[in-house]
DNA sequence: ATCCTGTATCTGTCAAGCGCATATAGATGA
DNA sequence: TCATCTATATGCGCTTGACAGATACAGGAT
């Protein structure tokens, strides 16, 4: 049961991806947890606002985006065993990972032009081209 | 000498990088292939106007890809055995090249929304906190 | 003649990113 | 008891793409 997730393998039909930007995940978590202290679950539900819908991702690379931003100094962790369910590790941003979050930020807004230029050019080429 | 290259890896100081997006050269390609029939050297300089200026393209990236876009039928090569300098490879686009072209402007005005949502969200909330 | 530079293509290798499968485990309800 | 939901984690393998280097033709300088 492949539970309706899609591929995007290059060379088979393409489908639009949102996993299109190249570790788009980093920045989209932190932003997250930018607005609250969160856990890998939580945030692998709240992604779904951020154009993952048709597009699920998957909890591992979360979970591994979440430690290696740790490991890096941008988010710091902290156990609760609460009264329900089993125990939950919650992220909270740190200083450092506000800094890398706005240098990410910087980098989305030159793809955004790339993007722009190229989407551009290809409208005026098509234009003239039948 | 590292001859001005710049790198992008993860957890580094990050800087603007155009191939952000996950195998942009392709469509690049197929557009410029889409104005002129061309070969990979001449298409590695094209590459500066469309974002790579700063960051330059290896050129075993470009040669590979092309190799790839003919081996899925997206397009032709001929020999041009020129009376200056060495041989090339002239590329053709196809017109299952020219649909493939197509299906990844689709899927990039995805991306497109997508990224424009997750800045939005961000200038929107960074407005709200401090 | 030899070397350097520019043009032109191609291969080997390695690390990172990420999808997929799977393991583990507490809590809850049938 | 067993399935399901919540929650985190590891192993594996494929693809991308950076880096290094090989090959080769041509023209100009030494």
């Amino acid at each position: 049961m492949s539970s309706g997730r899609r591929r995007w393998r290059a060379g088979q039909q393409e489908e639009a991806c949102p996993r299109r930007i190249h570790n788009f995940l980093e920045p989209v978590l932190l932003l997250l947890l930018h607005c609250d202290e969160s856990h890998g679950y939580d945030l692998l539900e709240a992604l779904k606002e951020f154009g993952f819908e048709q597009n699920p991702v998957d909890s591992s690379t979360v979970y591994r985006i979440l430690r290696s931003l740790e490991e890096r100094g941008f988010v710091t962790s902290r156990w609760e065993t609460g009264d329900a369910g089993p125990a939950r590790r919650l992220y909270l941003i740190t200083e450092n990972g506000d800094d890398y979050l706005g240098r990410w930020i910087e980098d989305l807004r030159e793809t955004d032009r790339v993007l722009h230029h190229f989407l551009e050019t290809y409208d005026s080429h098509m234009q003239v081209h039948a």
